[in-house]
DNA sequence: ATGTCAACTTTACACAGTGTCAAGTATTTC
DNA sequence: GAAATACTTGACACTGTGTAAAGTTGACAT
């Protein structure tokens, strides 16, 4: 029954997911096996370590939800603006959808390398999103004085942090599109020279 | 010898700040301990859980920084623009300074109650400073259109967040002064109507 | 029908780090 | 010289991760 492995390969999966984001932050293994429907033990022979589960997780979210999909139409932008808009709307609109998992990755950064290196490694794939945006300003013109390619970018990836919208969304209750807005004209008046 | 149990306590205390500043993430109780100088039970005597070795640590470096005056400075302002601007330098300046324990206290928020308090604390203090500095924008009748008092605050509040300062500075490597002049000018663009 | 293999379960245990407990020691203080 | 203070030492409970080994169950092949 090697079908079998893989259903519950994937129910674990799905499983972890649904846990991490029902908000709480002490998921162990114990209550991902317990939720699965299998031993605690049996987590360990599908992934190797509690990092590498959310590592999988990540992926299959990744998978389920289309990042590559969803980034890939900021990129048919013409202007700069209009990439920008498109990128803050791609990737502010997947932030919710990712915010269990980010959570977890995040608080097992200190201790898990593995971890650390698929976050920094997700973070990385915004970042290049970020760049394109600011190079699209910057072809066009509109990139604002005393601001370089490369601040420019820190500073779009700054503002587009999960913990920002973490800060905005879920401590200060704005709504998502409320967030999109305002993270969208934020990055307008300190990117572009406004005419 | 009562004096030495006061010395104990703040060399636990210093021993603590230190080793949070050092960078590593992973301070063990036993770390402090064998830095200090005492068992690892004697820290028991003098702070009751780990949290609380790190709230006290907390206090004892805005008694040694005098945050209290640093913020007050920012008071004294009298446009909005220039009680923005002190804020930021105030606020902004004190992050470098108590970098070490915020990490170590937002890595205990999720499993314990009172790290997430003291945080929780702290952070609701910097929210009062952007309070001020908003409403005396709102004051001056330079608040931008569209931003009402309490977005206005929760925007400052975001940009002013600990973790943009980690991210421009430890992570994208800008300097401090670099990391002031750009947030004093973002808050500026993003908070005030430019004529 | 029987044997084999894969996908599990059960039980046990090592390990790290926090926090508790009890007994012992050294120095001061009255 | 007794009592109090500020410790030390050593043992241990608890939680969660990860490892290891032996047992169970069902499908499938011969």
């Amino acid at each position: 029954m090697s079908s079998n492995r893989i259903n519950t390969k994937s129910r674990i999966l799905e499983v972890t997911w649904r846990l991490l984001e029902s908000g709480n932050k002490a998921i162990r293994m114990a209550d991902i096996a317990k939720a699965a429907g299998v031993s605690r033990q049996a987590l360990y022979l599908h992934f190797p370590s509690r990092a590498e589960l959310l590592v999988a997780t990540t992926r299959h979210i990744d998978k389920v939800k289309n990042v590559d999909a969803r980034l890939a139409r900021s990129r048919s932008a013409s202007s700069g603006v209009e990439r920008l808009h498109a990128f803050v709307d791609a990737w502010g609109g997947y932030i919710p959808q990712i915010h269990g998992i980010s959570v977890a990755l995040r608080a097992m950064r200190d201790t898990d390398k593995e971890a650390a290196a698929a976050w920094e490694d997700r973070m990385q794939a915004v970042r290049q999103g970020c760049e394109a945006a600011v190079l699209a300003i910057l072809q066009d013109g509109y990139l604002k004085e005393g601001i370089t390619e490369i601040t420019g970018v820190d500073l779009l990836w700054t503002l587009l942090s999960v913990e920002n919208w973490e800060r905005l969304v879920l401590e200060c209750g704005w709504s998502q599109s409320e967030y999109e807005q305002t993270l969208k004209k934020i990055a307008e008046v300190s990117l572009m020279s406004q005419r």
